[in-house]
DNA sequence: ACGTCCTATGAAAACGTTTACGTTCGCGCC
DNA sequence: GGCGCGAACGTAAACGTTTTCATAGGACGT
């Protein structure tokens, strides 16, 4: 066992723990050179602090938990990827807990945190203003992750689904598709509720004559396919079909496929996320980008602006932009010759 | 502010703090219905032991530290799911540290965690007998994921790299392709150097006489297609390809398509992770699977019983298998139609 | 020479638990 | 009745820090 405290540091110096404490954290009210006799022999000797007695007089962990639910691939490591990042350029912790699906989870995650950490970040589908009242001890700094939270207690942090999908719709029908479709997600999810409101209003701002035609989906790969096949049975089929996600654009285009038909110019396609399936499958899906890594960097540097001054910074809403991939699939650059994507980074 | 401490409960149930810490800790020593309400006092007044000041004396932090490199999509997220999941099963906490590419970074972050954590799980390239010996205090338990290490002092646990690499190359044999080449990985990466391995073995063992085709790659997409490139200047174009990841695999796709190639007709092909975009290349891509979960998971159920009894638990190693997942690209169903795999999960 | 202030330092309290050690008390046994 | 014993419970020490307060000793102005 190490077991190296700041007695042992004191009695090698010959000084008092105070002075050890005080030389270590920023030494102010110790003299400079027995400041730097200190630290030589704190390093000497390999002492690290121990975190727990640290906390426990100081009420600060310098940990930040993270409740997430059951993500998938990329969004996932590529959110991890950002707080992470950010979290180490400031000193935090991570303390993550993912994969809850029900709300009890959820909760007891929620609970089992208590004390471990110094603020939450949460994305989850089941938080509202009632959960988190239950849940979170009053007090802990919070940032909502992608929710349809709309409490003056709590920082909410959002992707622009209205603007991305909005602009989306936009582009398809200034590449000349004169009807668009929408393959909506599921209707208790934030994400699909925005994102369905973006191609409304596109629509209604720049095709105002043009009817709405809105089919299901489950954010599935399946669901995709059966939209795409439901789409075909129309009397009049869609010049192009804009999907919710990517996942539901994938299983639209092989519906498509299926049928004989050519991408995109019998009917273009879009989907939602640019998960990394979009650049790989044929043609190549046009979708909306989101920089998930932004999502949780600026998340956690909300976080830590709380965690700074807890002292009136009025909880905030914030949003994401959102860019379009043009690719094959929505037909814009028909003319030209699109170059294959080639990343050459990413050696897993 | 809740600060609801086990003073408060002793004194609402008018007994000691002993007591109280007694009776939430098992009950033992005290009376049956002493206990009884000391448990309902302690929950009426919401009460949370003080994690801090419980690790100060118990030596324990019920957490578990995970020292990552920088991981890309889908490994990343199934290895954080499974050992996520184990570790909430027996009541530990996770502590990440990701995205680490220098041996310094993750030396500091070693460092960091130290105290914070009860045992390590560490993945990482740069991980050897020194580095860990120099930055890993002593006596903490520690499992090393996909490790080269082989040193009696930590618990190793790998993915069957070998075996996997070994049964592709003998399933392409037997699928009647009489040449096969190798895309090797980075020389410096474990995984590359046993997947190298089990194709000589196999081509050893299987294929005597056939000379052995290695090209060089380093696990990018890009070289993937430089490699296809290179195999198809070559005076013998083999019959077969295997790339020892499907990033490679897809990029030499590329470019046998961009040479007019039909795959698998006159040349196949297969790769090696099973990552998602594997199965929506076109052909679908055949691989070898590996159960990201279950390294997550019994990596830290290896890490949880060396906690359990640091008394002599010998440190072993152990070895993940894996399967092949036979798709279009390796032309051992040619014949019949391959249904096109939809998965209705996944909805992110 | 003397009070005053300032700097460097040490002593000790406090943080919230767990646990070793006493103490009390009831009970059975000789 | 004395004795030992075990169960129930309380007292207090211990864990390793930070921080408040006290003290000593200069420097300095008068």
């Amino acid at each position: 066992m190490a077991a190296v405290t700041i007695k042992d540091v004191a009695r090698e110096a010959k000084v008092s723990v105070a002075s050890v404490s005080r030389a270590l954290n920023g030494g102010v009210g110790v003299n400079a050179d027995t400041s730097q006799r200190i630290r030589e022999v704190a390093s000497r000797l390999r002492y690290v602090p121990h975190a727990a007695a640290r906390t426990l007089i100081t009420r600060r962990t310098n940990t930040i938990g993270a409740l997430l639910p059951d993500l998938y691939g990329e969004f996932f490591s590529e959110l991890i990827r950002g707080i992470d990042l950010a979290a180490r350029a400031r000193g935090l912790h991570l303390l993550v807990s993912s994969s809850h699906d029900s709300v009890e989870d959820a909760a007891a995650a929620l609970r089992a945190m208590q004390g471990r950490v110094d603020g939450m970040l949460i994305l989850s589908a089941h938080v509202n203003a009632a959960f988190l009242h239950d849940n979170l001890p009053e007090a802990l700094p919070a940032v909502l992750l992608n929710s349809a939270v709309k409490s003056t207690d709590y920082t909410v942090l959002n992707i622009d689904n209205v603007a991305g999908a909005c602009a989306m719709v936009r582009h398809l029908l200034g590449a000349g598709h004169a009807t668009v479709a929408f393959i909506a997600g599921p209707a208790s999810n934030f994400d699909a509720q925005q994102r369905d409101k973006g191609y409304r209003a596109a629509m209604k701002k720049y095709a105002p004559h043009v009817p709405l035609n809105v089919v299901s989906g489950d954010f599935s790969e399946e669901s995709g396919y059966r939209a795409g096949r439901q789409l075909l049975a129309q009397k009049l089929r869609p010049r192009a079909v804009f999907a919710a996600n990517d996942m539901m654009a994938v299983g639209c285009l092989y519906a498509f496929k299926e049928a004989g038909l050519d991408v995109p110019q019998d009917i273009a396609l879009a989907g939602f996320d640019d998960i990394p399936i979009a650049r790989y499958v044929t043609p190549s899906l046009s979708t909306v980008r989101v920089r998930i890594v932004d999502l949780g960097r600026s998340a956690l540097e909300r976080l830590a602006e709380l965690l700074e001054k807890p002292d009136h910074v009025t909880a905030s809403a914030h949003t994401l932009g959102c860019e379009i991939v043009v690719r094959d699939t929505c037909g814009a650059n028909l003319n030209t010759v699109s170059p294959r994507n080639i990343r050459s980074s990413g050696n897993r």
